[in-house]
DNA sequence: TTGAAAGCGCTAACAG
DNA sequence: CTGTTAGCGCTTTCAA
């Protein structure tokens, strides 16, 4: 292949416009020092001959790359382009992450990484070397996984650390899934029930806890007793079976359950499906993340919304912000979510049951 | 921020080898040329010092960015993400060519563009000046807009025509469509369907009529007539809504009906359900794409997919082979389908129905 | 407020 | 086979 230049550079602005690379370089960059009447007829001539500066060459003599990368477990991300069961986490860290650098001129760049390896730091390493991002985006494992953030926090990068609460290096930013878990555990004993059961997260995930801090924390706030009605999972539909069978086959079982994703609700459907149960009717469901497929079980699920979208957003925009040398904000940044009402959930009518 | 340098440049292998800077580059592009011994000398520092080239660097010199852009139709794509339906051709380009890209030391990069916008051309001429990628992986319906094709091939990169037949520029690749509709088709008659509708897809996409060429052909082939069988719809719900309708509320309505695409299936089970028909006993249904929702429709749809993870791994394949100078394929790369069964097609138990 | 010079990290072209 | 030289397009000094 032939060796590809720029079709025009900023030399030929400079020429176009009589002036200097410099001062082509500062109306770019939107630099002071500029008279109006020179940044116009620069920025004419960028329009007239449709320039757009090269980001190698920007990143090579400046600071900034205009890359932003944002890093995915590689297991979980792999199996679930492969399931095709509709998870849409890459989508909505698009939708909210991609559209809000463009409004910036910034990129985003996906990478997959493995947050078990002992090599974390080696691939991490290889992204920022070759692509010299200007900012990285942690999601969930990778945000608390301890090694990675004191290691990302050594290269002096701007990085968030998303569904993350923990001090220390990066900013973190919450979606709020302890208020969600409240939120959700509150809708059901406003509608009278009282023994609600919940089945938890990986604990690989620190918000699977907050989920379960939650809950507690509101069924304390309401008195009721929590004891049999917590059930561990991991986000895999089988565990979400096991967990609602526990729960559901129990002596006292719950008139309602909090699933701590999706899947683990669509399972928990299932489970009382098979055991006769008819939901809202014998039970109330409430499901986290509102994934596509709350849209297509029986009933609908009723769910808590993780906004993603809005959190990609807010990460895009805290790195550009401390790229731009802004202070880092002092409190946690928090993304509140919101409970999707669907057809799940139904009031508790004390006694039908066993 | 401070100016960020590169931590272990080709000078520091160079010293740490006692070689010379173009030695270094041998090694690391893999020329010929390069004494065994000294290639191994020059590994061994590169791996000391967790040396990674920087592709700004490689691309500001070099002919090669190590990116490839994968352009995806801007509006449909958002709705498609804000829908949260969990359609997953994003996450499937991304499984097959980011992966890919990955093997061969590439980058992808997601860009959104307005196909009907009279400016496609200056947005797509930003991307390459901004990027200056080594390729670029058309979608449709940008695939088939001659002006982008046209201006495309003006700039002399190498790029690939996803869901494309037509001759001309590009390397078109094609997921088979007139030959998946065809298996669709001989699979409902081997079951003894004659009368089999056919809803057809969005006219703005070329494959949506290679579909209806093969349902058409097929047919014909097996002496079977089409009249007030094929029905448009635009791929979206409520076009699929309209079509079944009118193709089930007709004196002569089909046993069996092909969809385009999954939605406008799931809008023909909704309405075979409100006509008091029951899938498939009194109706087959077969759909395209077999994205995520079908899974989850009452019975699960059984589909044609849609290989976009094979294919897009195959675009980059072909990429990257353009530019290292391989000669393009002499003929149309085609990536089979299946048909995945489920459970929405039966036998015809002929004259059941009115 | 503007311009000239230097160099980022790497590869192409050429010389040895 | 290996090394030297000259940039790529841009921003950062620093000087005017």
């Amino acid at each position: 292949m032939a060796r590809r230049r720029q079709a025009v550079t900023i030399k030929h602005v400079a020429a176009d416009a009589g002036v200097s690379l410099q001062t082509v370089s500062r109306v770019i960059n939107n630099e002071p020092n500029v008279r109006p009447e020179m940044k116009e007829r620069v920025q004419e001539a960028i329009d007239r001959l449709g320039y757009v500066p090269s980001i190698a060459a920007q990143r090579m003599s400046g600071s900034r790359s205009y890359l932003i990368l944002a890093l995915n477990d590689r297991d979980r991300t792999i199996a679930d382009w492969r399931a095709r069961q509709g998870t849409d986490w890459v989508d909505q860290m698009l939708l909210g992450g991609m559209l809000k650098c463009a409004e910036h001129g910034y990129r985003m760049i996906f990478e997959l990484v493995d947050t078990h390896s002992d090599h974390v730091e080696r691939e991490i390493l290889a992204a920022i070397a070759a692509l010299q991002p200007d900012g990285i985006i942690l999601t969930p494992p990778h945000s608390d996984n301890p090694q990675l953030v004191r290691f990302l926090a050594q290269q002096k990068i701007p990085f968030v650390r998303i569904g993350s609460q923990e001090n220390g290096e990066g900013i973190p930013i919450s979606m709020d899934d302890e208020g969600s878990a409240r939120t959700a555990t509150r809708h059901l004993i406003s509608l009278g029930h009282s023994k609600i059961g919940f089945i938890s997260g990986d604990p690989d995930y620190a918000l699977s806890g907050w989920r379960v801090d939650g809950w507690q924390g509101e069924m304390a706030a309401a008195g009721l007793p929590t004891d049999g009605l917590l059930e561990p999972g991991d986000f895999t539909y089988a565990s979400g079976e096991r967990a609602a069978r526990r729960l559901l086959e129990s002596a006292n079982p719950p008139s309602a359950i909090i699933a701590s994703n999706d899947q683990m609700a669509l399972a928990t459907l299932e489970v009382a499906r098979s055991l006769g149960l008819e939901v809202p009717r014998d039970l109330s469901v409430i499901s986290f993340d509102n994934t596509p497929l709350v849209h297509f079980t029986q009933p609908p699920l009723t769910a808590i919304d993780q906004p993603i979208a809005a959190t990609a957003s807010m990460a895009v925009e805290l790195i550009i912000a401390a790229k731009k040398g802004d202070p880092r904000p002092e409190a946690l940044t928090v993304i509140s979510a919101d409970l999707v009402e669907r057809g799940s959930v139904a009031s508790c009518t004390a006694g039908t049951r066993g």
